[in-house]
DNA sequence: CGACTGACTCGAT
DNA sequence: TATCGAGCCAGTC
């Protein structure tokens, strides 16, 4: 990513910036391709706290698992609104939708 | 300026 | 197999 990444809030606005749209990627994912693999929260926090999350497609980070946010339901919709689809238990496919950012590099 | 908090994750019970 | 707890550290108030 971008090498003059000062902080993390910069390298998290770029991996996740750059996920396709219809894909999402667990924030631990995002913090590794970060280069900080034990900051999955920070990446959470950073997206809730930054303006920016506005123009960035924060919606396509969820949970390991899958799971959506707990404090921002909105992401469901953006994410339907991308095509992703949802399994019965309330959980993104992720079978299907996680980012394979390490085959697409 | 210092302390608190957390859009997380993994391991252990 | 499911549930519970602790750890991680920078960013924000």
């Amino acid at each position: 990513m971008k090498p003059d990444s000062n902080s993390l809030a910069d390298a998290v606005f770029s991996i996740v910036s750059a996920i396709p749209r219809g894909k999402v990627l667990a924030y631990g994912d995002v913090a590794r391709l970060a280069g900080w693999p034990n900051h999955s929260r920070l990446v959470g926090k950073i997206l809730h706290y930054d303006p920016r999350n506005a123009s960035t497609p924060c919606h396509r980070v969820v949970y390991r698992e899958g799971f959506l946010s707990p404090a921002f339901p909105q992401q469901r919709v953006l994410l339907a609104a991308e095509g992703v689809e949802f399994l019965p238990n309330g959980r993104v496919d992720m079978k299907k939708f996680r980012w394979d950012f390490e085959a697409d590099v």
